[in-house]
DNA sequence: TATGAATGAGCATTCATTCAT
DNA sequence: GATGAATGAATGCTCATTCAT
């Protein structure tokens, strides 16, 4: 009842929540961590005002914007632990996860400030997923055997960086993953990673 | 005897310059882009109005201290020129100029964004140089053929990338290096890179 | 309905456009150009960032100023206009622009300095109004025939500078004017006017 | 003695101080009040520091400019009493007195700001000089009886604001004090002035 | 004594956040 | 709830003045 009472509203509020985020996916990609809350209002089509009431600060919706990047690369890795083969497995991932973080000049600004706070769960399984890619792709004996998740977001965050200068042509990045990927081969090693 | 007449004031004012310089460069290592011109002046132990003598605007602090570690690089590169082994040169250029970029969270955030205006002397120099390296380690057939001068500063903002991240060990940029490096080698090419 | 669900907004932002302006009017009047902005905000009780929403610069603000004054002297002209003696409403103009310039020792601190854009609209009104005012002065014979509309505000800035000297007897204004009017009669003429 | 050892210096001093004054004038004359000391120093060919030497604030190089100018009408006024007529005694000082006003725009902008301090001296010399003129013009009848000394100071004004203004005729201030001389005499009075 | 580098209070302006409508 | 006007602390920059050389 209550429930049946209120709908409407959350349908609504959910709506206004999406063009938010939207919008701040859009203003944050354009104008990077420097954006406005008014023009991310503005590209919603709302009023500030409806801008913090989903998101009590700027930090909160950055870090929302950041969750749900961080969802994407997660459902990356979970889609790519269908695959039969290990070392397919994990360079799916890894490709995947390239074209969300690409797309979005936005997560490397994010993500290059410290302290984005995800849940722990997500956290946690970020690292299961992920810890099992490399895992496996380690057994199979493709993958260097000293890789660790922590290398992870390090490499990816390379990538988002290909993607934030203007002058590289679009296909940076996957220059970029390509030389990255040779370079994780356990049969490329040249030697032992610092640790 | 003019010359000595002159020098003093001289040499306090270039001395100013560089604590300024040097307390920028702790500074926004320390904040980012973010820090305040005041914080600099603080940290130089001088008033802003010299912060401003030297430095016209706060953009113009940024851009010398980015030109400083583009010198750097360069020199980096230049002295790489000197080893007999291409392949040698090259990943001496590239391991050198990790160090100098990774010892300064500044620079990344510099290049992150757009229009660094570094002078045409510069830029040219450093094409030549970093072509060189790259040419030769290609002719002696350790260098992956297709790679290109635009690729090099996007492995390094990579490089940078790994050292803004606040929970990476130190050693954080030179696994992601060796990893690069690795990939880079002509033997280890599983194909083409994606042009 | 619409209408009035939206007017208390504009109202209330009206209102508040306008304690600015009388603020900015008073505070500008007794500091001249120097006023400060904080101070202006102060005295029409709003904050500073509502001044800056109705008023981009402080250049702005100034030239709001400026053009509500010189709208006061052409509607000077304009209701001078009405007069059917050519002289007495030539005289009258002045009169009553010389008054709404006396009021405000801002207007002619803006008015010294080069630069103030007033609408082609205001100006061509301006130009006409008066030029007609001038004309039929001329053609009743009373007002010397070499005056050009160039000459009024050159006469009006004098009035408004015999406001600025703080020493002057509140009527000072008043005398220059009458020493001015006399010698605009065409009767009293020593000779033609230098070009 | 110690007057001779010290004269070569003073001398030197002197002409800094007439280099420092000059190029204040400039200055003011380009920029207005809001010129600044640095400039100031710049165009006299001294360091600032120099022009602090003579002048110990801003404020105080704007007073002596000041009482440079007024020593001029002065001056304008001393040599009209030599004349005869006392019609032409006074109109020639006036004439005089404008021309020095309107070739200089920063006296306009000095006195339109108030508290200029002229000594005592000049003060009484000047009151002493002109009140002659005025005297005898009245005295002869050729000038309105009511005038006073006060009005003075606001007819030079009055001119000083026709030479800011750019877009006039550099013959503009001629005009104006012709209608003003015109509208001084006795016999084009149309009555009193207002007290 | 002249110089001009250094100083820092002061001011215009911005923008995250609040709150009356 | 939604709106956007209002708020004011924060920040880049200026410029009169000082002082080491």
């Amino acid at each position: 009842m209550t429930q049946a009472a209120q709908r409407p509203l959350r349908a609504d509020a959910r709506r206004n929540r999406e063009r938010v985020l939207e919008g701040a996916r859009e203003v944050f990609a354009e104008h990077g961590r420097d954006a406005q809350m008014d023009d991310v209002a503005k590209r919603a089509g709302v009023g500030v005002g409806t801008v913090y009431r989903h998101f009590p600060t700027k930090e909160a919706l950055v870090a929302a914007l950041a969750v749900s990047l961080f969802e994407k690369v997660l459902q990356a890795g979970r889609d790519a632990l269908e695959h039969e083969d290990p070392w397919e497995a994990l360079t799916n991932a890894l490709w995947t996860g390239g074209e969300t973080l690409s797309s979005d000049r936005a997560f490397t600004e994010i993500v290059g400030q410290a302290e984005v706070p995800f849940s722990p769960e997500l956290q946690t399984e970020m690292y299961e997923v992920y810890s099992t890619l490399l895992d496996r792709a380690k057994a199979s004996g493709d993958l260097r055997p000293d890789i660790v998740m922590d290398d992870i977001p390090m490499f990816m965050c390379g990538i988002g960086m290909a993607t934030v200068k203007p002058h590289c042509c679009p296909n940076a990045w996957r220059r970029h993953l390509t030389v990255l990927i040779d370079g994780l081969r356990a049969d490329n090693a040249s030697g032992p990673l610092p640790s």
